[in-house]
DNA sequence: ACGCACAAATAAATCGGTTAACCGAATTTC
DNA sequence: GAAATTCGGTTAACCGATTTATTTGTGCGT
């Protein structure tokens, strides 16, 4: 086990003092006025025998430690695994490097991550934040720490944010499934007081009320367990005779929908119509596809990062917290055009 | 901004020395005679302005950093995603952290991260590996790091792996198709070296030549534009007119096999039926739905990570690597099965 | 020959912890 | 009664970097 050289062993091995090994290796030989002699033989040197700082004691010097803490309500979802990729892939070349983790939606985990992200001293937070988190977001404002939050935002902390139009998506959709002629239209969703669901229930409804329809939402808490959630969903379904389409806020829900579709003999669009919010393989492979309301997983991940970075390199900390707010882009597949026939 | 505390803050405030807090806080308390009345005070202190020592200084020093590090092939993969999960679960659980990232089966991708996992002191390595990484990783292992690999292996290192029985699971499958009665059975696949693919390969020929059957095998090159998997795809179905079955190598490759067939109108079982590497949504929900071989993730999870913990709690290093091979589970659906009416 | 500016490099402090070695008085051990 | 041990801690070195302050040597103008 070869021990891992440190910066005294440089200096020792060329006899020179540590402090000229590090100005040489942090760039700063020309401005404090390293002879580019001396430059050129410590460079051939540190590569020859492939010197790296520790980033360890690095780190506890200056404070900085290159990493992003990232954290996810559940990596495991396709659209938070997408977005974490992308987000990756963008930190790594821009020197940083992702510590992620997932909340799983609960306050007392993620405070726990929070603090254990601190402990690690990460540089910038990226969080899609569960509810009850507003003041530890706020601890971590108002020591100076960058903090971009997506998916989602806490209405009462005045942080960067990036999401998509909610509101105007389920809108859309609701309208689309209207337009359709549908008419008993149900809103199927997690119990959640988060504002993208807020917003997505806010945008069925409005939609449903303007059209004089009936409101049909089902919500239905959140479990780690499958059967959990299908038990009220199908009971839901089994129980709402003249049900003609249902809107999944989620494509977790949406999913667990098209099983228990599935799962009772009824078909789409005919005997029930779906449309659910976030696209993916199971959606557009579905038979027939299923109509989806999918997020801009690249622009959200390329915005959130883009955002951090600025943050991150802007020491006044003088920047104005931004809101970006993208267009999703409603993909309209069978399941949700009335067949004729009927 | 309020500064952190640091244990110098502590033991001034208190007027006892720094040496006496760490021992405290260490639980070495009693190991160095420390008298139970000086221990609650501290311990009542640190508690009451919410100490937390550095940990960035503690690792520095014990060279410890409770951190492990996981590179899986694809972290948007359901199926790394899904292990990724456990994973970090588990060692949550377990007072460790992960740093994640993706390989992309990239080489020097990956060597890039092992380096920059090194840097940061992660106490233990769990790597799904490309190909060509057997000396970073005989490195990591002569430095006395402990690695897990998982999902694959290499043939030439000599440590401890997670895996399945991936020879004997697509002969089973492929049996089963014969079973079925079709004749002209095709592997399609990802080009690679990689154990698991070639025990896939070879339990597929191996099946496929036991009844003299054709060995039709189409392999693509992986490529992250999904037109480039597509085209080789659709060219080869369509050039192969006999064809009876696939049995696709790889959930993704499965995936876009699902995509063509929809493309060109093809029906599964009657025109071409379909088995596929790993299970997952898609292929459950798929009409009709998609036979899978699916992996045991809980399983894998749970094997990595306690065979990880084990070596990171032996000092000695004595343990001899263990490779743990683990069952799939045939899950047979419409998609597979024969129509009577043929 | 004196003082000064500047080039080139270094010593020492620092970040926040851990840990081996030690200290002086009181108490046992043989 | 001398040596060893216990008690309740403390001192100071160390981990591997960065950074501030300081030193040394040289050329130059007067």
């Amino acid at each position: 086990m070869k021990k891992k050289l440190s910066i005294v062993d440089i200096a020792t091995a060329l006899n020179v003092s540590k402090t000229t090994i590090s100005f040489i290796l942090n760039g700063r030989a020309e401005e404090k006025r390293i002879s580019t002699e001396l430059v050129k033989t410590v460079m051939k040197y540190v590569d020859e025998v492939g010197y790296k700082p520790n980033s360890l004691a690095k780190s506890l010097r200056t404070g900085k430690s290159n990493t992003i803490g990232l954290m996810v309500e559940d990596i495991s979802n396709p659209f938070f695994a997408s977005i974490a990729r992308l987000i990756e892939d963008r930190a790594y070349k821009n020197g940083y490097r992702i510590i992620y983790c997932s909340t799983d939606n609960d306050t007392k985990k993620t405070q726990d991550l929070i603090r254990m992200f601190r402990d690690r001293h990460v540089d910038g937070y990226i969080i899609s934040p569960p509810e009850g988190i507003e003041e530890d977001i706020e601890s971590l404002m108002k020591d100076g720490l960058p903090v971009v939050l997506f998916d989602r935002h806490l209405p009462y902390v005045d942080t960067d944010f990036v999401e998509v139009n909610n509101l105007f998506s389920t809108y859309n959709a609701t309208r689309h499934l209207i337009e359709q002629g549908f008419k008993k239209i149900a809103f199927v969703t997690f119990t959640s007081n988060q504002t993208q669901m807020l917003d997505r229930l806010k945008g069925y409804r409005d939609a449903i009320e303007r059209e004089g329809l009936p409101v049909t939402i089902k919500e239905i808490v959140f479990n780690q367990n499958e059967e959990l959630i299908m038990n009220p969903l199908r009971d839901f379904i089994v129980q709402n005779k003249g049900l003609d389409a249902i809107l999944f806020g989620t494509n977790h829900m949406g999913t667990c929908g098209l099983r228990i579709m599935q799962e009772l003999g009824k078909r789409t669009p005919n005997d029930i119509a779906v449309i659910s919010f976030d696209d993916y393989d199971v959606f557009e492979l579905y038979t027939p596809p299923i109509t989806a309301i999918a997020q801009p997983v690249d622009e959200i991940a390329d915005n959130v990062i883009s955002v951090l970075l600025e943050k991150l390199n802007d020491r006044s900390g003088a920047i104005k917290p931004r809101s970006v707010i993208l267009k999703t882009n409603l993909k309209v597949r069978k399941s949700s055009i009335k067949s004729p026939k009927k």
